[in-house]
Parts: structure tokens; C-alpha cells; sequence
RNA sequence: GGCGGCGUAGCCAAGAGGCCUAAGGCGACGGUUUGCAAAACCGUUAUUCGCCGGUUCGAAUCCGGCCGCCGCCUCCA
């Protein structure tokens, strides 16, 4: 059957075929720097990031951009407003490329806490004037864009696939836009290419028409083309940006060029919080920094950069997401779970390269791999796919208490962990840290310390204080565990 | 006003005409284990898929109506 992807130019699923065999170009647009990232971030960039590494996995050489926006998007609508890295940056008090470049950091440390595969490519918007100056002129050329003051705008009614990507038409949209339409445009859908921008703005560069900066959606056409062609395979993007943005992007670039955009387009579903769309108002916005630590008040703790993982990957990328503080519990919970699990299996797996697999194991082990590839295959169904990772769990769990098990069995078990879950679905890491994870050496010899005195008053039978000891440690965040070969810590 | 989505157990969430007397996770409860716990294991937890009607031999899945929730259309991933 192969990778089947949902398309929302064509609105349905289609049978992936890559344009060059055996390659894959996608482009992600990517964040606007100018805050920190989100929770809305972590699923769209964490669903993307599971379409790149299954593509991977399926064996495509896979190029990925993702651009950084850190110019030209506006504040408020109908290409008014102020640029909102510039908004940023007056607020803060910083130049709006430090503003960019402080948060484009701060995005990419998030984004490597989720186990998000870096894009290959990471161009910026302001590194890439002169080729979208270019893309104005050609635009100009050939008489789809107009130029006002200084200002050049994209004829919509020009180009007459405007709207197939989000199933709107252009009259419809008149009648129902609440804006007030700038009056140097000639139509309201219209679009800008380039902005005149004021003296004091500080962003700006020579063109042909003006001192100015591009229009936002300029950007991903013209660095999608730079490095991955006229036509690519796979663009990828937030549901929202499905109208204007990539309606736009269609239109400039299709107008430009005389061909296809793109082939596959897919969005991923937004998310919300405690059951409301996210917004600084309603005081429900929780970036990625404050999850991980816990440090907003809807939230009772700080949860696992990979628990949030997770959770994203517990449904659908195209359904809606509820974040939670107890959708993110059952989430810690269930990661937890799987981490214990893969932890003890590899302490199993001893250097014994005698042994053989057991024969039904391996099959089970194959019918497991197969119902996870067409979970994947099925749009990227990595609800089923993280069902399947706690059936190994089980198993696992299962041949961990079976003295006879093999240490090739072990092996062949810890290959599912690491290909499914950790190359495909990004929750199973390569290696862990030492016991109780970003902790240090030091740390764990004291509690070993503690350890070893709880366990003496174990052996004198002075169980008030050895529970007094324990009690302490889990006040503090750290669980200890009795088992046959000893007692073992981890933080909670 | 225009466009779209959703409603499945206490919670999250797959399933999209017969394999469903409905995956998986969290939680809860009972058991094994334990000094007691924890972890792990075993078992229980939806005869039913918002409501009402229809199509069909057969519907959670298709169609119609109603109710409820949400999103986009304006910056957002």
C-alpha cells in the first residue's frame, strides 16, 4: 500500500509519490521569532517532525526546511499593522534581530527538549531580500502585482486559482471582510508583495519601489523555491495558515513560475487549553518553557519534554488537541511507563552473543512492526502506532520476568524500541542518563548514601525508619523502589 | 454572515458499513508480589458509540433533522 497522506488541496488521502524517486522535499513554515514557543508549536512542529523521520524511515533521502520568520509579519490584518518583530523589539527594548535571533535560540532548545529532528535547512526570511525583491519584479513582469506608493500588491483576480486551496472565491470574501480594506489596494483580497516602510522603521532595504521590507508571504515561496524547487513535494504548515497564507503562496508562486507549487499539502489541527482556543487573555497561553517547568498556574507540576511529545502523539495530527494539566498527567505517566520498561530492557541485554531469539517472539515482534508500519502508512495514525509501542511493553515486560529469555531475544526487542520509537516516533531516547535523569553522578551516590541507610534499618527491621527515610526522599521528588536486585531510585 | 470540524467508558483517544458483544493510555477497584509500599504482572471497569428518524440482511461507521461543543474566515503553529 505505501504511505497514504491526507491532502487538503485534493481533500483526501492519496497515495504518497515522491515527484523525484526515492527523494522527498518538504517545507515547513516555520515560527515568527518573536516570543517564546508554545504549545501550539509543539504539536505542529512534533507532527512534522514524525512525517520527516517516517519518510526516513520509509528509506526517502529527505530534504527539510523550515524557514525562520523574523521580518514582515504584520500585527494586525489587511496588511496594516506593524511588523511584529519590530512590535516585539520596541517592547523589550532590544534591535529586532537580536529580538529575532534571542528567540529563534530559544525555539530551537525547545524544539530539541521535544526531540524534534533539526530541519536541514533553517533560512530566515531577512537573509533572503534580494530573492524576494526578485520575485516581486518578475510578479511585476508579468502583470499579476501592481505597484502603489511605493508599495507593489498581488492582483488576485489575476490569478484564477485563488481560493482552491481553502475553498473560498474571492466574492464571498469581500462581502464578508470586516477589515477596512486599505484604499492603494484595488481589490480587498489583495495581498502585499512589498511594503513601504516608514523612515523610523528600522527593517527596511532598497528596492525598486521604496525603502521597505517584504510582505509575510513572500518568504516561503521564495526560500521553498531556493532550496527545493518549483514544484515540491510536501508543504506543511498550522491549519490556520491554510487562508491567507498559503492561498497566497499559491497564487505568487503558481503566477510566477507557470507550475505547480506544490503536490501534497498538509496541516496539522490547532489546540487548545483546558478546552478554549489559547490566547494571552484568557490566561491559558502556556509556552513550552513553563510545561516543561510547571510554571504557570494551570499546571499542578513540570512535565517531561517527551511526555508533552507524547500526548501530541496520542491523537490524530489532524484532530484538535485539548492540552490539560490532566491530559499531561496521564501523559507523564504513560511515558514513564515505556522509559522504565526500555531502561530495564537493556539492562537485560547482556554481551551473550551465543544465545538465539526465540523463534515466536520474533514472529510476534514482526506481526508488531507491520501493525505499526500501517498504522503510519494510514496517514500518520501515531495514535495506533503508540498502542502498538505498549504492546511491546507488555511483551518486554513479560520476558523480563521469564528467567529463560535470551539475551538475543533482548536485542531483537530492544530493535523495535529503537527503530519505532525512537527514529520513528521520537519517545524512545538512544541512551538515558544516569538513574533519575539530567541528574548528576554526585547525586546519585547520595541517594545510594540514603539508600544504603534505609536498607540497614531494613535488615534491623526498624521499618518506622525506613519509611521515615523514604517518605522524605518522595517529598522531595525522588521514589525509591525495592526489587529482587536491590533498591532503585528515579525522580517522579 | 461565510467555511470547516467534532460529540465513543470517570478522563484522553483510535476505529469510518459485517473481523466491534468498540484498540491503546490515564485513573479507579480486586488479586499476585512486598516488612509495608512502589514498580511489574493478572483480572474488572462502554451489550454500546450526543438525541431522534431513515437507508441496509447488517450502522459507532452512510443519509436527514435536532441538540451541544470547537475552530477558521483578522496576527497566530
Amino acid at each position: 500500500m505505501g504511505l497514504q497522506l491526507y491532502n487538503s488541496l485534493t481533500r483526501r488521502k492519496e497515495e504518497f509519490k515522491p515527484l523525484e524517486k526515492g527523494k522527498v522535499g518538504i517545507y515547513v513554515c516555520g515560527p515568527t521569532v518573536y516570543g517564546h514557543a508554545h504549545l501550539g508549536h509543539a504539536k505542529s512542529y512534533v507532527s512534522f517532525d514524525v512525517l520527516v523521520r517516517y519518510l526516513r524511515y520509509l528509506g526517502y533521502n529527505v530534504t527539510y526546511v523550515q524557514n525562520i520568520t523574523d521580518v514582515g509579519h504584520l500585527t494586525d490584518d489587511a496588511d496594516e499593522g506593524e511588523d511584529k518583530i519590530a512590535a516585539a523589539a520596541k517592547r523589550e527594548k532590544k534591535h529586532p534581530m537580536a529580538l529575532a535571533e534571542y528567540y529563534t535560540r530559544s525555539y530551537f532548545e525547545d524544539m530539541d527538549r521535544l526531540n524534534c529532528v533539526r530541519p536541514d535547512i533553517s533560512p530566515r526570511a531577512s537573509g533572503h531580500i534580494t530573492e524576494q525583491i526578485d520575485l516581486v519584479k518578475t510578479l511585476l513582469e508579468k502583470d499579476f502585482a501592481y505597484e502603489v506608493n511605493g508599495s507593489v500588491y498581488f492582483d488576485v483576480s489575476k490569478f484564477n486559482g485563488y481560493g482552491k486551496l481553502s475553498g473560498r472565491n474571492i466574492d464571498q470574501m469581500i462581502a464578508g471582510a470586516r477589515v477596512e480594506v486599505s484604499p492603494d489596494k484595488k481589490n480587498p483580497a489583495d495581498f502585499a508583495l512589498w511594503k513601504k516602510a516608514e523612515p523610523n522603521h528600522i527593517m527596511q532595504w532598497p528596492s525598486p519601489w521604496s525603502m521597505g521590507y517584504p510582505g509575510w508571504h513572500l518568504e516561503c515561496s521564495v526560500m521553498s523555491m531556493k532550496y527545493l524547487g518549483k514544484t515540491i513535494d510536501i508543504h506543511g504548515g498550522g491549519l490556520e495558515n491554510q487562508f491567507p497564507h498559503h492561498e497566497c503562496e499559491i497564487a505568487q508562486s503558481e503566477a510566477a513560475n507557470g507550475v505547480q507549487f506544490v503536490k501534497y499539502w498538509v496541516h496539522n489541527n490547532m489546540v487548545t487549553v483546558d478546552g478554549q482556543k489559547m490566547g494571552k487573555s484568557l490566561n491559558n497561553f502556556i509556552t513550552l518553557k513553563q510545561a516543561f517547568s510547571g510554571a504557570h498556574e494551570r499546571l499542578t507540576r513540570g512535565y517531561n519534554p517527551i511526555a508533552v511529545r507524547q500526548l501530541i502523539l496520542n491523537s490524530h495530527y489532524r484532530s484538535p488537541l485539548d492540552f490539560s494539566d490532566a491530559s499531561l498527567f496521564a501523559a507523564q505517566s504513560g511515558y514513564n511507563k515505556i522509559t522504565e520498561t526500555v531502561k530495564a530492557l537493556r539492562k537485560a541485554i547482556t554481551s551473550d552473543t551465543g544465545s538465539r531469539p526465540d523463534e515466536q517472539i520474533a514472529e510476534q515482534l514482526t506481526q508488531l512492526r507491520q501493525k505499526f508500519e500501517a498504522a503510519m502508512d494510514d496517514d500518520l495514525n501515531t495514535s495506533i502506532a503508540l498502542s502498538v509501542m505498549f504492546e511491546l511493553v507488555r511483551l518486554t515486560q513479560k520476558l523480563l520476568d521469564d528467567k529463560n529469555t535470551t539475551a538475543a531475544t533482548f536485542n531483537l526487542v530492544d530493535v523495535l524500541f529503537t527503530r519505532l520509537g525512537g527514529d520513528c516516533l521520537g519517545i524512545v531516547e538512544q541512551e538515558y542518563p544516569l538513574e533519575g535523569a539530567a541528574d548528576s553522578e554526585l547525586m546519585n551516590k547520595l541517594v545510594n548514601v540514603l539508600i544504603e541507610q534505609r536498607n540497614e534499618a531494613r535488615r534491623q527491621k526498624d521499618y518506622t525508619r525506613a519509611d521515615e527515610l523514604r517518605n522524605k526522599l518522595d517529598d522531595i521528588g525522588i521514589a525509591l523502589e525495592d526489587k529482587s536486585e536491590g533498591t532503585t531510585w528515579r525522580t517522579k
